[in-house]
DNA sequence: TATTGTTATACTCTATAACTATA
DNA sequence: TATAGTTATAGAGTATAACAATA
């Protein structure tokens, strides 16, 4: 990255220190750093981001393979790999649905709740060695900035 | 994304107000939500981010194309395009390198200093909007700390 | 022998189209 | 007529291989 960058949504490999770094160019940059550890975090549990976003939102129940689809904002050729990986990895498994017969009933199996748990605790100790610079009291304040933000960006487009 | 998300390096697209919301999760979605409006503004002005990360490296000086993909952390054969593009577009020249006669020098021309300065005024309107829910003084401390958690990661990968 | 620029190729992700079956 | 699931196909973006010219 040069010394004159600014936020543009595009971030360098190499990040020399430099005077001028738009905050919003940093937050990106952190944020990319922070995917990153989830990421390799994620990939020593063997599961990757989608399919663990897959069994969060089985956590709440059953589900139709098109409103998993539609939650997690992917197309409904996408959610059918998902699925099958996750009945490979034996995490979920697909069940008639009881009352449409052109559907499937996506269900979390036992294994599938160990790993989500697994899954969760990790992510956990990666995000407190990512925060780990700020104070709790300083981390919760970031946590309501960013809390303020959504807000707004969900508001005002 | 489902109630119990977590950070995960993974966004969905509807994203419902929920309890559990981890602050790096949050500042993934933020982060993700800003990158877009960045696009979206350099995309009124006809220029990528990529490209814009070039011309930026360029206003030091004219650079070898190996050094500019360094810099950017692409492989060559990217850079090679992206100059084609800049070439195209007027922003940048290939000349001769004066010394090494394997390598070109790319220039920046003044029509890619006016886009560069175009671009670049467009991204602090659109980051000054992005932040638009913090105080200046809060955005200071947001930048402060984000600027603790860079310096941090680069410390301890 | 290593580096520069380039072209050609392969791979990953995601998006779209088309099809069957049910509603 | 619309929806659910699946398969096949196409596209964008990126990574790798191979090459000629020069250091």
């Amino acid at each position: 990255m040069d010394e004159n960058e600014v936020a543009s949504g595009y971030h360098g490999r190499s990040t020399p220190r430099m005077a001028t770094r738009s905050t919003g160019w940093l937050m990106s940059l952190v944020a990319e750093a922070a995917n990153r550890r989830f990421q390799d975090a994620l990939h020593q549990t063997g599961i990757t981001a989608h399919q663990l976003g897959v069994l969060m939102a089985l956590r709440a129940g059953p589900h139709k393979q098109a409103r998993l689809a539609e939650q997690l904002g992917v197309v409904q050729p996408v959610m059918v790999t998902l699925v099958n990986e996750l009945e490979q990895h034996g995490w979920a498994h697909r069940e008639p649905h009881p009352t449409d017969r052109r559907a499937v009933e996506v269900h979390l199996t036992e294994a599938g709740q160990a790993k989500l748990s697994e899954a969760e605790a990790v992510l956990k100790t990666t995000e407190d060695h990512l925060f780990r610079a700020l104070t709790p009291q300083e981390r919760a304040t970031f946590h309501q900035w960013l809390e303020r933000m959504t807000f707004e960006l969900e508001e005002t487009p």
